[in-house]
Order: C-alpha cells, then sequence, then structure tokens
RNA sequence: GGAGGGAUACCCAAGCGGUCAACGGGAUCAGACUGUAAAUCUGACGGCUCUGCCUUCGAAGGUUCGAAUCCUUCUCCCUCCA
C-alpha cells in the first residue's frame, strides 16, 4: 500500500486543481475507500479521447482501491447541462437518453474495471422527488448566486437568452452528490462551478461536503475548442483503428504535446526525452507516430496499431491505393457515364459541381491517375477505383 | 403591456435599389511543398443537362424596368421600461 504522501501524488497527476487538498487528505487518512463520483451527459452516444481524460482518472481511483461511482445523467440530460454554451441546448428524449447510456456503459469498461464501478442513473432520486421536491430545491440558491457563474453571467450580458431550467442544472448535479453521498466528485475544469454546487448542498443536507478534482479540458483536433462530438473535432475511441491513427496523426506539431500530458501513460521523463530529441532534430512526425500507436493499441490492440501505420505509410507516403475500398454500382445511361455523375453518384462529392471543381483542381484520379478532362465518359461494364484527394476512393463498376 | 433593435451561405460578419451567387474572417476541401492528414503557400467553397442556365439573403405578399436592400403582414430572438 502507498503511503498517503504517494496516494495523494497518483491523484493529482495531470489534474488541474484539487480542493480542499487539506480534506482530502484527512479522508485518505481514515483508510476507508472513498466515494468516487464523476457524472457523464448522455448527450454524445460515443465516448471520445476527451472523456478519457477523466475516465483514465477514475481508473486511478480504482487501483487506489476506491469506490467508483459512474453516473449517467439520465434525468439531468432532459435539461442538457448549460456549462460552456453559449446558447441554450435542446433537451434530448428519452429514447435516446436510454439509447446512449447504454452505449456508454458498453465503452466505458474499455478503461474501468467492471467490477469496482457502479454505475447510478440519476432518475432514481430525481423521478421521486416530484416537482414539489425540485422547487424545495430550488429555493436553496438564488438568482444572484448563480449568475456567478461565468458562462451565465457572459449570456446575461451579451444579451443571449437563458432560460429557467438552465438555472436548475447545477442544483441537480449538487443534488446528486447528495443522494450518492460523495467524497469526491471529478469533473472538468468547466464544472468548477457545478462541483461546488454539491459542496453547498451536501452542507446543507448534513453531509461533509466532497472534495472536487478538476482535470484540464481536452482540446479538439482543432487545438482550440475543446473535444466534442458537436464540433465535429473529436476521435472517438469505437472509431476504426486507422482513422484513429489519421486523425491523431493530423494533430498539429505542438497540439501533440497536451495530447502526450492527457492521454499518455508514458512516464513523464519519457516525454520530456522525446522533446530534447525533436528540439535537437528529431523528426516529430515519429514521436506523434508512437502517441497515434500508444491510443490505437488502447482501444484496439497492439496488431491493430501496426496495420494503422502501415496503412498510412503506404498511403501518404507512397500513395498507394488502400486495400478496404468500398465498391459501388452505378448504371449507365445511354452506355455511358460521365465522371461527374460518377464522383456524385459514388459519394465522393456532394454535388456534380464540387465534382467539377475537384476535377479542375487536379484532385481527381482514375486508377491512380490524375485526370483534367471534365468532359470524361465511363462506358459500361468498366471497372476502376476513383480517388477524390488523399483519403477519399471508391471502387466503381458501371453497368 | 409599452418603446426600440435584430434575423444574410457551415459559423461569425459586411452589404442597405442595379456592376450581388453576395466583401472579409474562421471552418472545410483541393493543389504545391514537405517531415505527416504538422507548418507554410496557392486556389476553391449554392445547384444544374456548367463559356450558359436555375434557386438563394427569417416567411408570405407588394412597389419597381430591376430588391438582400423600399413598403405591409407574420414568425422568432434581444434590449430597455412596466
Amino acid at each position: 500500500m502507498l503511503g498517503v504522501e504517494d496516494r495523494l501524488a497518483l491523484i493529482k497527476r495531470g489534474a488541474d486543481e484539487l480542493l480542499i487538498e487539506t480534506e482530502l487528505v484527512e479522508r485518505l487518512k481514515s483508510g476507508r475507500p472513498l466515494r468516487i463520483k464523476a457524472g457523464f451527459d448522455p448527450t454524445a452516444p460515443d465516448l471520445h479521447l476527451g472523456h478519457t481524460v477523466l475516465i483514465n482518472k477514475l481508473r486511478h481511483f480504482q487501483d487506489l482501491g476506491h469506490h467508483v461511482m459512474f453516473l449517467i445523467g439520465d434525468f439531468t440530460g432532459m435539461i442538457g447541462d448549460p456549462t460552456g454554451k453559449n446558447s441554450t441546448r435542446p433537451p434530448l428524449s428519452r429514447e435516446q437518453i436510454l439509447a446512449n447510456s447504454q452505449t456508454y456503459q458498453e465503452q466505458v469498461f474499455k478503461i474501468l474495471d467492471p467490477e469496482k464501478t457502479e454505475i447510478c442513473f440519476n432518475s432514481t432520486w430525481f423521478e421521486p422527488l416530484g416537482a414539489s421536491g425540485m422547487i424545495r430545491l430550488a429555493a436553496l440558491h438564488t438568482v444572484a448566486r448563480m449568475l456567478e457563474r461565468d458562462d451565465f453571467a457572459k449570456r446575461y450580458r451579451g444579451g443571449q437568452p437563458i432560460a429557467i431550467h438552465e438555472f436548475l442544472y447545477p442544483l441537480c448535479q449538487g443534488y446528486d452528490s447528495v443522494a450518492m453521498k460523495s467524497d469526491l466528485e471529478l469533473g472538468g475544469t468547466d464544472q468548477k462551478f457545478n462541483l461546488l454546487v454539491g459542496r453547498e448542498l451536501q452542507k446543507h443536507y448534513g453531509q461533509p461536503p466532497q472534495c472536487v478534482l478538476m482535470m484540464p479540458l481536452l482540446e479538439g483536433l482543432d487545438g482550440v475548442n475543446k473535444m466534442s462530438k458537436s464540433l465535429g473535432n473529436y476521435v472517438g475511441i469505437n472509431e476504426p483503428p486507422r482513422e484513429i491513427f489519421g486523425k491523431l496523426m493530423s494533430v498539429s506539431d505542438e497540439l501533440m504535446w497536451r495530447y502526450y500530458d492527457l492521454l499518455s501513460f508514458r512516464a513523464s521523463e519519457e516525454v520530456a526525452g522525446f522533446k530534447r530529441e525533436i528540439a535537437s532534430g528529431r523528426n516529430p512526425r515519429d514521436v506523434k507516430v508512437l502517441l497515434a500507436q500508444e491510443i490505437v493499441s488502447r482501444f484496439h490492440g497492439a496488431a491493430a496499431s501496426v496495420d494503422a501505420l502501415s496503412d498510412f505509410e503506404a498511403r501518404f507516403r507512397q500513395g498507394a491505393i488502400p486495400d478496404d475500398v468500398s465498391e459501388v454500382v452505378l448504371d449507365s445511361v445511354d452506355g455511358e457515364l460521365s465522371v461527374a455523375q460518377v464522383l456524385k453518384q459514388s459519394g465522393l462529392t456532394s454535388s456534380t459541381s464540387e465534382a467539377l471543381r475537384m476535377i479542375g483542381q487536379g484532385g481527381v484520379k482514375v486508377d491512380g491517375v490524375k485526370i483534367d478532362d471534365k468532359n470524361l465518359a465511363f462506358a459500361a461494364r468498366s471497372n476502376f477505383v476513383l480517388q477524390v484527394g488523399k483519403r477519399k476512393y471508391a471502387r466503381v463498376k458501371i453497368r
């Protein structure tokens, strides 16, 4: 068993902020398994690397012998967390929420130990609470205090609408902590306000207030916004290995370091070594490959990461045609079909206008040979591989 | 309830009677280069049977030879007052 100091160090590794450290130390000293809470909105059916920052940390707690409670906000999902949003979120339907939370559970156990994880749904305590209970809960907080929250304040000042129900979200999240008797809640830095409401409410209900551990938010592939499904800048852990690999390779050299900090399990001394090597001339690409392979192996196994690397090398270094090109069969018109139609109907371009533009820009290849004739037509019964740019392929058969 | 302000392409945002398929930025896509789907540079970025034609500027009407631009009504949003 590690000493309190070492356990605390592991808990704090990579974390942005821990409140209140002295309180946590006291609880760690008690030696009992702590009740660790982390809540997830069932909005995105697929976990992405951004979620795993937090889940990895939950795994640390499990390894230290604590009781991890994975809360699925099936009730609060109907409100929609307003955190970090500059607009009201559309509420989810009951069916969507249930389907999404199912997917969550399947994926989260790629990282967490199912034996040591308790899955909770907050509808368990909110359904019985009822409207009157909700009003009593709402009476515990003031509008002024709600408006202290930065994103509410900004929206209010900026003339953006704030719907009343959005005020209920932090209260509900705080009440979750009461219902779950949590010792520590884990969340992103953007969750600070909500996490602290939990402390307030627990005090009100006569419980010792939870400690709060905040993890940094992972930037998405654009390196600017936080990784999110809705912004399309994410890497889903269920995506095909080659896709995960490619997406990680598209990260800028600068952002790569951030990903190393928050996603890699490599020792920090080793990462520091990479930085020194690159400063003295090593190609950043090679280090990026190591990261991409580590992540792919974590979710899909070592074999998949080797395959993803060789596929990537073949396609982007040597311009080879990949081996998993999907096939489309198209009907000819009067015995032939124009390139523009083939591109559109095969789904490689979204319109014939775009198809013609791509040809004009030199982005279209037939069997690996660039074409520049916009009026080109393919005869019936021809069979070829069509390519747009470096990433879109289709094996086309014309009937 | 009253008074103002706003709604433009994926997002932000110009335009305020013709030269507007609509400035600019972001995102995206393509090309070049390369060390990679990094960076940088160049270009494209409504649709089509594509040297031309068709449909767009919240919705519906109207004025005009001609409207994103003017008028009317409607919808939604914001601000201030009550």
